[in-house]
DNA sequence: ACTTTAATGCCACTGAGTTGCAAAAATAGA
DNA sequence: TCTATTTTTGCAACTCAGTGGCATTAAAGT
């Protein structure tokens, strides 16, 4: 279930978001938050959000979990496949909005994809 | 560094590997040579055998991570880049010998990509 | 065989993410 | 606006994959 009541924790999350183009992990955000709201409930929101298809969320090469704006998902569907891009240099990831073709594959049926695209973005000398 | 001697949870690891074509989690790893060899050698083994380029590893959707065999790496270049498939039935992960050909992009270097696919394997009715 | 140096086991630790539960805050109803 | 109901929050303790230090063990070279 999505989010329910309209509360601070909901507010100041969406604020960040609001803010914010890329994409922002949830370390960052426990950590830009600390002293205002609990970090269980940062992972308890942003999971709400995820399933209103307001964010949607995915994990870096290290396996951490980061969250991005969703831009025309709905609660019943998250359209918004695409792939990320992770500069190694400065750690930033945004959304790229171009899609990838994937090939069907004999014998399989395919239902997912997530694909993290490494490399440099412009600001450290793309 | 790689492996530069020939022990006994080397030769355990490869032997592992050398009977099961699909990709092994660690945490597997680790159940299977539970009373053989300690978690922490399993890692460590791991991280050389890969810099051999005998391995290559990745993150599941979980993000816990995946090893498996190499075709055509070097020490030197991890030529063997490559999406994987998760069945999001059994849980299997097995190489794709595809090519997902991934655009430029304007602005930024793409050096990497890691592509996780997921949907349903020919045994759990792909 | 002996020496050197790499590899291992053990244990304690880190850090992201989760769970249970009581207290607090948001909505609905009167 | 007050009250009852139900959701949300904070806290603390926990889980679990993965790491680091260090003394011991075991390869490999001579």
């Amino acid at each position: 279930m999505g989010i329910v009541r309209r509360t601070i924790s909901v507010e100041l999350l969406l604020n960040e978001f609001e803010n914010e183009s890329d994409a922002i992990s949830i370390i960052n955000l426990i950590n830009r938050l600390d002293s205002k709201i609990n970090k269980t409930t940062i992972y308890r929101v942003l999971k709400k959000l995820e399933d209103d298809g307001t964010l949607h969320s995915f994990l870096d090469s290290d396996g951490i979990k980061w969250y991005a704006k969703c831009i025309s998902c709905t609660k019943s569907e998250h359209n918004d496949i695409h792939p990320h891009f992770q500069c190694t240099d400065c750690g930033k990831i945004d959304c790229l909005q171009i899609e990838i073709k994937i090939p069907k594959i004999p014998n399989r049926k395919l239902t997912a994809s997530q694909i993290l695209i490494q490399g440099k973005c412009q600001a450290c000398h793309g």
